[in-house]
DNA sequence: CTGAAAGCGCTAACAG
DNA sequence: CTGTTAGCGCTTTCAG
């Protein structure tokens, strides 16, 4: 009644062969006479024998998995680096373990743990900050890790991003340049360092450049979310802004939304821009400017770099920077 | 320079006990002694012990982990319920291998091979068609299985849905109440047994029971595309439909956005009505009238349905059909 | 309550 | 080119 696994050893028997032979073949070994793995591969073919993945990983010290830690796979963003990161790894004849964090620095401590338990061979990290105790249990692993659309201000771990201060800045720029004076940057919490010490950077050096003075009135600090921006409305149009720089598409959406359901028209009145340009940005209405990420390339490139330290070939660029774009659209002039 | 991996052996040298001990410990049996448990305790954390989950797994062929086949997990309606999924797996301390599928019936069966080579406890399937390959490999496999917002025309499989023709049916009933004659039901390809013989077919019976004669020539069939959907207008426009009945939110969003840019006002002159209500469906504007069905908790659902058949427990409902609702928003009068 | 011992199914030297 | 032999790190009877 039980489940009648049939083994390496099963196979060997009836072909006549040890077992280590049998393992020659399924592991694509050349050294076995033609013949003998011809007569081997139809006995697996009769028996219908499958390896168990788990043994071999046991007596191979490897898993041919991947952890992926990831902030909310609902996330537009993070999904799309997800897919580039599944793709890439299928390609290279790895699974990933996925991992939902919510972007709870315990919650991450304890999924990485568990993933090393699991004996995963590598991990991509996505997440919009990483603690002091987090990093600490990086530098514990031997496991190589990758961090994949998420900054880590100490720099020690291998990543694959975009220059977000540079693509902020010349944006703001361009706002600039079209004659608004009060710009609102808008973004997740500023305790991420990619919304204080990189996007904020970028807002604040294209003020610089133009002369205008920073005015931290004009930097709203809330969550990613949709009904976050929606909400912010009476803010911005107190403040006077004519434009806003915002680091999420989700919370872009709700501000634009929110904007125009108050009668303020977007872009004649106030523009838009917004940095991840996921499908939101084309399906809104009007459509939104956008920072352009290569968002899949940046999963899919991660997990390539992940392939080379597992493998332990030598990796000359640590930290990658893939181009990002403008876009127009039609929530800007 | 290897990695050093302390073993329970190390753990139990240490504490002067046997492996046997460390492992009841470890593993939270109850048959050692308070005084035993607490020298093991101490020495796991004086060494930083972490038990092998591979060999974990080949002694006790649990592996605690779970196969996810999802078509695309940027698609927010499965990336919904994968949430699901993992939220519920991590409650019951289950990881989750998530693995892309794009709905490709070999890559399918592939990839649960690969599942079930890693010797998955359990796995749980979306997908928008079960070809009779796939159906195959279900039944030779002992390892459970169960359907997530997936339709399996021969109800082999424990699974996890809403009632699709009512639910398409009421609302076609509510289209056809307001006066509407020609309404077009727009859905992926027909192939899928959720359109041909679900949806389809409650579209059919709200016309039935209306006395309205089927009108093959208002099906439009397409995949579920904004982009797709962005095109469809010329020919929704041509048949002089004034209603819509969708199967995907994406594919709505493009259709109600490709009238919108053609002149025709939503909802006053075209009423559209979406299926999943994603986060998609609130960000259009206008907003767009839809089926609600508790994404979330269909994966929810889904998982805790899992772990009662990977405990061997007594399973009372194997088709769970869970409530759906309609969300009456702006794109309908 | 605890220990000894036998595997789980496979890989990996090492011989030959 | 192929077989032998140890394990990989842990769980699980079976005794006691």
């Amino acid at each position: 009644m039980e489940k009648q696994t049939i083994t390496i050893y099963d196979v060997a028997r009836e072909a006549n062969v040890s077992m280590a032979t049998v393992s020659r073949v399924v592991n694509g070994n050349t050294n076995v006479k033609p013949a003998t793995r011809k007569k081997v591969l139809e006995v697996i073919d009769r028996l219908d024998y499958r390896p168990n993945a788990v043994a071999r990983g046991l007596a191979s010290k490897k898993t041919t998995t991947v952890g992926v830690i990831i902030p909310d796979m609902t996330n537009m963003f993070f999904a799309s680096l997800a897919r580039g990161i599944d793709d890439v790894a299928a390609m290279y004849k790895y699974n990933i373990i996925l991992a939902n964090s919510d972007s709870n620095g315990e919650r991450e401590v304890q999924v990485l743990n568990t993933l090393l338990t699991k004996q995963v061979d590598g991990i991509i990290f996505m997440g919009n900050e990483i603690t002091p105790e987090l990093r600490d249990e990086f530098r514990r692993t031997k496991t190589p890790i990758v961090l994949a659309g998420s900054i880590d201000e100490e720099n020690v771990n291998p990543s694959v991003n975009i220059d977000y201060v540079a693509a902020v800045q010349e944006e703001v720029k361009n706002l600039i340049d079209r004659g608004n004076k009060k710009i609102a940057f808008v973004c997740g919490p500023l305790s991420q360092a990619i919304n204080s010490k990189y996007r904020l950077k970028g807002y604040k050096e294209a003020l610089k450049s133009a002369g205008i003075p920073y005015d931290e009135k004009l930097v709203f600090e809330t969550d990613n979310s949709y009904k976050s921006g929606m909400l912010l409305q009476p803010a911005l149009s107190s403040m006077g802004v004519t434009a806003a720089m915002v680091s999420d598409d989700e919370l872009a959406a709700g501000i634009m939304n929110g904007m125009t359901d108050a009668g303020v028209k977007v872009p004649s009145e106030f523009e838009v821009i917004t940095s991840n340009d996921t499908k939101i940005a084309e399906i809104v209405r009007p459509k939104m400017s956008s920072i352009t990420q290569p968002l899949y390339d940046i999963g899919a490139v991660a997990m390539r770099l992940l392939t080379k330290l597992m493998n332990n070939e030598e990796v000359t660029e640590k930290n990658v920077l893939l181009p990002y774009g403008l876009m127009k659209r039609d929530s800007t002039k």
